[in-house]
RNA sequence: GGGGUCGUAGCUCAGUCGGUUAGAGUGCCAGCCUGUCACGCUGGAAGUCGCGGGUUCGAGUCCCGUCGGCCCCGCCA
């Protein structure tokens, strides 16, 4: 069976042909003697009709008893319309209905099929996910997606490089995220790990001498989730020898000037670079929304004197304490109503701040919280050195580095969509360098790597390794959009030695080292050449290029923030006897595992197995787990409803 | 692990101080309708108020627990 044209195509150029067209009924409007059908396919959507009072009885039945959603086949004659729609691609046309077949119906959908103002809650659309992705928007989406995985692909072609695939059952390593784990039937005990990204094969893919590699693959990282973050992602993965920092950034620039135009955006290269220092000390973040200017600026010594006894003690710490601002000009923050600054004050000491000393100038003039400390001349000059005068809003925070920057970068967020300071059309890039090597991770209380343990150290800062760890930078880098991380990387280290002198650092013994990254120093020792690279994060890129909030909204079939698939309820419990396979269950217990409706083992007869069934049933609901026990007769002893551990052993 | 928020008709939501028969829009079903395109008009059906327990003469509403969606913190090299 095969359509003569697409619904989108038609045309005037059409009038008078016979067509044969095919699609989904999206709405009918029967009018008595007149019928209309929306025909959409793939490619658009036209407009069917029929007078009911000239066909055949025949195709008046059959027309009569399309409803939305029915597949259908039509053959029809294309005919200029009496009453033209401007507001549709093929409103010139319609085509009137000679034979039309249903070629499958379609029951009432549970949710709307087409955008509109107010879209179904997110449970349902992840239920039905296939209809909702027949939605205009979600289509759109992936449209999009899709071309820019073309275009990427033909940019790594174009420079040279070798896509190669990687393995997806590999090995857990430590460090980083946690790993979804796979069992190993043919090793009970033993785990493949599903791969969080490819890093360790595309620097052996170097040592193999490939020089440019690229893939776009799926990563798996088991931890909890956010709106720009799934269990499962796709990441653009390149690695390349014998080039340094610029020469990584420029090709991904290039690409990335590329990407935006598809979408309308002109951006300009080279892209503006940042260090990691400037950026948490102007924007308080790593990945800084540069759509707007506003910085952060240290006030300290504007309090060397003050009667406000925190302020002045900061400006006597030695800069162990700083006090650092935050200034909005103009009267939208100069006239921020009380419970408006109380609201932020709120979000200040959700993010730990003590509480959200401000200043602000508005139509009544100068209102502080500082007031009693602050001479009208005082908050004048520091106005002036944040570079405005007149109506505006200063919020100040107090405290160490890290604290301050973290009130004020996430208060500037808040506030940069709250005074409307972003304009969405425009896309900031920014490249974030000499990201710092370590971090002091307080819980396993040793020093963790920033970027991952295979990073290289700043030349420059080499001799500060063991000593002063904090103070060593690597050489990574982050691109940032938006105020979005869409891709980080770093030069590697490929001297064996020097990796074998991180592992120390980070508290991996020799022998850890060599049980899990073995072949890795092994392949460094066998002429490893210098190397770089970075991964792009396909989802978030396409999300923000699809101007959406969400990248479920660019994944044909997401996850809830509970790592749920509610379309086909992944993950879900196996038969038993695949546990014993792999090993997971110990042979000498019998080990029921009930929920709401059934329940197994081995053992049972098929007699005790309907007894305890029906039990089980009457004793807990449809959404929970029970724990059950009972005896050898099915008598049950207890029942309780249980959160955890869909498994109960008895002896 | 923690915090916030939501859950009422197929869908999106309203539901006052705890009070009689739980509403609206839309969708659905039926009838009418010759230029609709979010067709229109008339009528109709449609409810486990997420689930469980408690308080009360009485619970959609109050309390406790629990399940699920979303957002955030921790976490995510």
């Amino acid at each position: 069976m095969q359509r003569s044209h697409r619904n989108g195509d038609l045309s005037r150029v059409h009038v008078g042909e016979t067509v044969h067209l095919l699609g989904w009924a999206r709405r009918v409007r029967n009018l008595g003697s007149l019928i209309f059908i929306d025909l959409r396919d793939r490619w658009g959507l036209v407009q069917l009709t029929a007078d009911t009072t000239t066909i055949s009885p025949e195709l008046l039945h059959t027309l009569k008893s399309v409803r939305s959603e029915f597949v259908l086949s039509v053959q029809g004659t294309v005919e200029l319309r009496k009453s033209p729609n401007q507001e549709m691609p093929t409103g010139d046309i319609e085509v009137r209905i000679l034979d039309l077949k249903i070629l499958n119906s379609s029951l009432t959908p549970p949710i709307p099929v087409e955008d509109g103002e107010e879209p179904a809650g997110e449970e349902l659309r992840l239920r039905y996910r296939y209809l909702d992705l027949r939605k205009n928007s979600l289509q759109k989406n992936l449209w999009l997606r899709s071309e820019m995985t073309h275009l990427i692909r033909d940019h790594f072609r174009q420079n040279d490089f070798i896509e190669v695939e990687t393995p997806i059952l590999t090995k857990s390593t430590p460090e980083g995220a946690r790993d979804y784990l796979v069992p190993s039937r043919v090793h009970a005990g033993e785990f493949f790990a599903l791969p969080q990204s490819p890093q360790l094969f595309k620097q052996l893919l170097q040592v193999s001498g490939f020089e440019r590699y690229f893939q776009i693959c799926r990563c798996f990282r088991d931890e909890d989730l956010r709106a720009d973050r799934q269990p499962e992602f796709t990441q653009v993965d390149v690695e390349m020898s014998f080039i340094n920092q610029d020469d990584i950034q420029d090709l991904i620039s290039r690409l990335m000037v590329r990407l935006s135009s598809m979408v309308g955006r002109t951006i300009h290269t080279p892209i503006p670079q940042i260090t990691y220092r400037d950026a948490m000390e102007f924007y308080g973040s790593d990945k800084p929304d540069l759509r707007f200017e506003n910085r952060i600026f240290d006030v300290t010594h504007f309090f060397a004197h003050s009667e406000f006894k925190l302020f002045r003690n900061a400006a006597e710490s030695q800069g162990q304490r700083r006090v650092r601002a935050l200034g909005f000009s103009g009267p939208v923050a100069g006239n921020l109503s009380r419970k408006q600054l109380d609201r932020l004050e709120e979000q200040a000491k959700h993010l730990g701040a003590g509480g959200l000393p401000y200043i602000k100038w508005g139509k009544e003039g100068l209102s502080s919280s500082l007031k009693k400390f602050i001479s009208e001349e005082e908050a004048g000059e520091i106005a002036k050195a944040l570079g405005f005068s007149g109506e505006g809003l200063i919020l100040l925070a107090v405290g160490t580095d890290t604290q301050t920057s973290r009130v004020l970068g996430e208060l500037r967020n808040l506030c940069g969509q709250q005074f409307e300071l972003i304009d969405p059309s425009v896309f900031a890039f920014v490249w974030v360098t000499e990201f710092p090597m370590f971090e002091w991770n307080e819980e396993s209380h040793r020093w963790v790597a920033v970027h991952h343990p295979f990073t290289s150290p700043h030349p420059d800062d080499l001799e500060l390794l063991e000593d002063r760890p904090s103070a060593c930078r690597a050489l990574a880098y982050d691109l940032v959009l938006n105020g979005f991380e869409i891709g980080g990387g770093s030069i590697r280290i490929h001297s064996s030695e020097l990796q074998s002198r991180i592992f120390r650092l980070l508290g991996i013994s020799a022998a850890e080292a060599q049980e899990k990254f073995g072949f890795l120093l092994e392949a460094l020792s066998y002429g490893a050449p210098p190397m770089g690279g970075i991964a792009l994060g396909l989802d978030r890129m396409a999300m923000l290029f699809a101007g959406e909030a969400s990248i479920r909204e660019v994944i044909a079939f997401p996850k809830t923030a509970q790592a749920r698939c509610l379309m086909t309820s992944a993950p879900s419990f196996v038969d038993l006897r695949q546990l014993t396979d792999l090993g997971l269950l110990k042979e000498n217990k019998q080990t029921y595992r009930v929920g709401a409706v059934f329940f197994e083992s081995e053992a049972s007869s098929p007699a005790l197995r309907r007894a305890l069934g029906k039990r089980i049933q009457e004793m807990t609901s449809t959404q929970t787990q029970g724990l059950i026990s009972f005896d050898s007769k099915g008598q049950v002893i207890d029942a309780r409803t249980i959160q955890e551990g869909p498994f109960f052993e008895f002896e």
